[in-house]
DNA sequence: TATGCGATACTACAAGCGTAGTAATTTTAT
DNA sequence: ATAAAATTACTACGCTTGTAGTATCGCATA
């Protein structure tokens, strides 16, 4: 089971971007955060970029000229377990609750309402093991 | 509109604890860590008690021999904080992805999700505004 | 081949965090 | 009234994070 280093807020739009267009260069990685407006000294997104090679979120190859990155970790999984961690801490670990204050939270209209409903019918015809194809 | 401060995860162990029985002492604390088999040297959590009144999270009144602390922040508030952080950050602020994560992410049983289909028609019947009372 | 430019590597630094140790002060027991 | 015990306050320290600055290295060009 690989452990999935902690990866910082700032780290986190970096990775992102690398998951997005993997492999990417450090340049490549520099103009998206341009681009979304994120406005960082180039310096301080290769910082961030060698952190994460550090912690082995990301690794290179010396692609000739530039370094080339890719992920070593998926998005998926990163996500999966900032989701539990949240779910542990603030609500205990347990769903319901959770569940229960985000529909509280504010407004939803009814499409939305219905959207999640169907979320859970699927769950529901497909117990576990979707494994399609 | 109050800002809540940034509580760290220490942090929020202590935080737990001073909302669960506020308002408390530093000893009762230090107790109720040793309780939940949190073994923090009393230095530790004294520590954490001062950083969370000099970012006002707490409050404390030198209520004859030892402090009393009591929160200044909700649990209520800044759960629904993390929260949104939580969904802005790896869901994009959406909630059907994220609802979708959950419920795929593990065999939930029939009365499981029949629980959660009835937290969805309560709010449907409730539109907002619970406000009884 | 010497030079400059672009890329990477190394260094910096303050604030936050986890984790305590030590000093100062207040209470309590003798 | 003092000494001991309890409590609070101040200090420490190494690691992480956000945010760069500086140094170095290698390829391209003159």
């Amino acid at each position: 089971m690989k452990s999935i280093p902690r990866i910082s807020e700032a780290e986190w739009e970096i990775m992102c971007i690398v998951w997005e267009r993997d492999p990417i260069t450090a340049n490549e990685v520099i103009e998206c955060l341009r681009a979304r407006k994120r406005v960082w000294h180039p310096n301080t997104a290769r910082t961030l970029l060698a952190r994460l090679v550090q912690k082995k979120a990301l690794a290179y190859q010396s692609q000739g000229r530039a370094y080339e990155y890719r992920a070593l970790v998926s998005e998926k999984e990163c996500i999966a377990q900032a989701s539990e961690s949240f779910l542990t801490r603030f609500f205990d670990g347990s769903l319901k609750p959770m569940f229960a204050h985000f529909v509280k939270r504010q407004h939803l209209s009814q499409s939305e309402l219905a959207e999640l409903r169907s979320l859970l019918d699927e769950v529901d015809n497909n117990p576990s093991k979707p494994k399609k194809k």
